[in-house]
DNA sequence: CTGAAAGCGCTTACAG
DNA sequence: CTGAAAGCGCTTACAG
């Protein structure tokens, strides 16, 4: 296989008759005398001269990658977050590196390595997960978006997630219920933690309050299966608080298969507010937090950090919002 | 900003008392007495050596990056194509990068251009983009997907688009119906094409069939826009043939929000069966295409292209198989 | 089997 | 403002 003919800047500057390092300097905004400039441009447009990115990140200080660590891509939550977080890097000339399911973590975090990513965002960490710690212990900047760990030294962002909880809450106690089940999320996500707490707390303070928790692990088929169990028990709940948005479309749907009215004999409350939950055929009540933004605000951080590594670790916490729509009722 | 120290081959070579070149060798396969490969693979082991992908492209004939266009990532469509196709190629060791729709044609192509991919993989072409072509022309080998462009130049894979078409046709006027409306995809896409084509020539066939053509260019608020319309005019259709499903979606959501009922007033069909469509609320009738083979067999060919530019163009069709579900009903 | 050397295509001091 | 030169971290002939 030989390399297919690629120009190169060198035959850039020969062609305009000037030194190879001009030419750099013309692309990366060197003080370069006007017609100078002008001959160099016209040989790079004649062209479409394309620095080679290899090179480039061979002998800078940066190689413009960024990894963006995010286990499911299919959960409609992560599309929606990629999309904005390559918005923001391409605005800085930057570009995205997924590390998806389809590797170890020992095999991504070899890969991001081996990319010499500048830093790395990780959109699902876990407690117990290493990738972050060990991404961080080589000395490339992280960032923690969405999920959260607590102590680690990084910036982080996420929602409120206890306030989320407690707004679910809130709502189908304030309708009436008193016999409730949670679906939850992944033990070891700071997500599950706080929207559980933030529930129990609430239920808590509620007379005759009884909640049944199982687990859905922020998957379709876990929570489906669950649901599916539960609602063909004896002790069937009216109300259902889904830790994200993901278990309460397959909570719908396994109400569905049992025959179970929504929201006439069970509410079904769920988290995230992902576009397809204002869906007339899904219209999920649910607790919106601002995907995009989270997401955004995430890159802007590590962004930052990689421009100043001495900056103080920020933790930004961005506010929920109760969407009530009709997969809820009256006990 | 100073590079954070990372190990190189030089300092292997150095602490297993061997030249670089022995490194690279033991890394890449090359024929190494088993001592100094123990001796070498002790001290890679040690710091967990990752070569750098940089250094490895720039003096390589590969950069072991293939190019994967996609233009709307949101589409649940594509993530389960993502997935197939990493999934290929992280057996090959080689890595994906992902040009969407946060960037133009033109600067997409430059990205790939500076990445130095090995080959570009379009899921989305369209006849009048240019892209493709452009790619192409610059010696990077090229597979269209999904999307097929006639006369292109390149191995190709696609469903058996006209064959999808006349089974839905044939399934609605099984059904009975007669005047019935078809929501297209975007007019340059072949599979639009070959869908619609499919469908109006058995409708052709059918005794006083009666056929509307409405844009839906593959988008959700476009289709949901153009839906409500039609079925809030005079004369509204029995059923609706979407070319795929994500408008099927919009459809439905449509016909909720008109209050018309699907299946007793409206039936729908779309195409692609992208797993949310098997779900209890949308239980959508639809005609199956071979995502995740589809993509499969798409890298393969570009692999083996890359491989061997010699070899014959292939063009591959791989069979569409109806899905009957709740969706459709006698007219 | 192994080492010394060239070179991939750039950026970045360093002179002038 | 501009050029000559070093060097980023590898792979790949080329000798021995």
């Amino acid at each position: 296989m030989a390399r297919r003919p690629t120009v190169t800047s060198v035959q850039i500057a020969r062609e305009a008759g000037v030194a190879q390092s001009t030419v750099s300097r013309v692309l990366n905004g060197g003080s370069v005398a006007p017609e100078t400039r002008r001959r160099v441009l016209e040989v790079v447009a004649k062209y479409d001269f394309q620095p080679s990115q290899a090179a480039r990140s061979l002998v800078g200080s940066r190689s413009g990658l960024i990894g963006v660590v995010i286990r499911d891509l299919t959960n409609p939550f992560y599309p929606v977050m990629v999309k904005a977080m390559e918005r923001v890097l391409h605005e800085q000339g930057m570009r995205l590196t997924l590390v998806t399911d389809v590797m170890t973590a020992e095999e991504g975090l070899a890969q991001l390595r081996r990319e010499g990513v500048d830093g790395v965002v990780f959109t699902s960490a876990l407690q117990d997960e290493p990738l972050a710690h060990r991404t961080a212990g080589h000395g490339i900047p992280v960032v923690l978006v969405h999920r959260t760990l607590e102590d680690f030294p990084a910036d982080q962002v996420e929602a409120d997630n206890p306030t989320a909880g407690e707004l679910a809450a809130e709502h189908l106690l304030g309708l009436g219920h008193r016999r409730i089940a949670m679906v939850c999320g992944l033990a070891g996500s700071s997500t599950a933690q706080q929207r559980g707490r933030g529930f129990r707390d609430r239920m808590r303070a509620a007379d005759g309050a009884a909640l049944t928790e199982i687990d859905g692990d922020y998957d379709y088929d876990t929570a489906y299966a669950a649901v599916r169990t539960l609602l063909a028990g004896p002790e069937r709940p009216t109300a259902l608080y889904c830790h994200n948005d993901v278990m309460a479309y397959a909570a719908l749907n396994a109400a569905a298969a049992e025959g179970v009215d929504v929201p006439g004999e069970l509410s079904v409350v769920g988290c995230d507010d992902v576009p397809l939950s204002a869906w007339e055929r899904i219209d999920l009540t649910t607790v919106r937090q601002p995907l995009e933004r989270i997401a955004q605000v995430g890159v802007e951080l590590l962004l930052g950090r990689i421009e100043d590594p001495e900056l103080p670790h920020r933790h930004e916490v961005l506010p929920v919002e109760f969407v009530g729509r009709s997969t809820t009722g009256p006990a």
